[in-house]
DNA sequence: TGTACATCAGTGAACGCGCGTTCACTGATGTAC
DNA sequence: TGTACATCAGTGAACGCGCGTTCACTGATGTAC
């Protein structure tokens, strides 16, 4: 009887040592941030050693796209999977937005993070993943106002949400008794505006 | 006649090392982001020892730390630099956050990255100075909502300008035909909101 | 069912690199007398 | 005005480190016959 795969068999071949790799990547990135992201320690953590990680990546800078584009996947999946309250989906977008920053602070950090952004202006994939979170941003605006005004509303919600996102893993609402009721607060502001003076 | 302090003098004795290593740190950081920080590298710029740094900084973080300072405080200054307008002094503060963080992108992002976002938590100076800006979105809100809704509308209004000068600094305007335009459009947003449907 | 062999996912040793930091030092500066 | 000396901002050599990546290899796997 063949030996079923079991996770931390000492086989030679790992079997599944991409996905291995990726899942520990993950792993490493929430513990200890964007820039203690390193292969070796991704391998030694899989329990292969360093070099074979070129079998599956070009290098390290290729595990951290990955993850990035894992990343926007999910991200946009959450905001799909959400659902539609009597008002819209907007917030329920935005919710599970917060939501998912809040799970994965670092691997949030690396999507938006600097290492990215001139990526950003070639590379399609990560280019058309972003999109898309932007797009489902932008589609609960469509019947709400009028067709010159998406792109600012659409910019507005957006920057709004990456910004509460952020502060957030900041620890901005570190000292807040309902973080949950802040965060509907500052979204619900989104809809009605500042009242002016 | 004593020699006059020149810039690039072969003076054995710089003068003011401290200043130069933070004048070039700072045009390090915005040449080649955050991640290319180093000790090294600047000291090789002023043309100067790496070791001789340490007279004046405890060592890298420490002048990553102060850039950081420098940073929150211009920012701060800039804000209160900024004219009132017929209708208050928020939409002034606000283009002028947005424009310190395109002049200053990678120091902006040194600012808020992950780096500091633990420090927050007990460097006193920078978490000061950090609220200070905060503070500064929030006094213009005082005399246009109640009491209880300044919390909230004030982490509105940051997480908005935050994530509108991230967005921007990562490229997102750069298709865009009249930045400044847009710019104006979201943030005036933030007082009228979108039409609800 | 058994064997030869191609495939390729792993290993282990090694490389060069540049970093942050330490150390004992030396040269310049300015102050006390 | 001149000299001795303390101070301290610089130097230069060296350290250990861990990284990403390369290379020639070897072991396991599965397929053709």
């Amino acid at each position: 009887m063949p030996r079923k795969k079991s996770p931390q068999s000492d086989r030679y071949h790992h079997g599944n040592l991409r996905a291995a790799l990726l899942v520990t990547a993950r792993q490493l990135l929430e513990e200890n941030g964007v820039s203690a992201l390193n292969l070796r320690e991704i391998a030694r953590r899989v329990g292969v050693t360093a070099p074979s990680a070129y079998h599956h990546f070009s290098g390290l800078e290729a595990i951290a796209t990955a993850l990035a584009e894992l990343g926007f996947e999910e991200l946009a999946q959450q905001m799909e999977a959400a659902p539609t309250n009597e008002k819209g989906r907007l917030m329920p977008s935005g919710l599970a937005y917060i939501a998912f920053a809040r799970s994965n602070p670092a691997l949030y950090r690396l999507m938006f993070g600097e290492r990215f952004a001139a990526k950003f202006v070639d590379s399609d994939s990560l280019k058309m993943l972003r999109l898309r979170a932007y797009e489902r941003v932008k589609s609960g605006l469509e019947k709400r106002v009028s067709t010159e005004s998406i792109a600012p509303g659409a910019l507005f919600l957006w920057s709004l949400i990456h910004g509460l996102a952020l502060l957030t893993i900041d620890g901005q609402l570190r000292h807040e008794a309902d973080p949950e009721a802040m965060i509907i607060s500052v979204l619900r502001l989104a809809g009605t505006g500042l009242p002016p003076s």
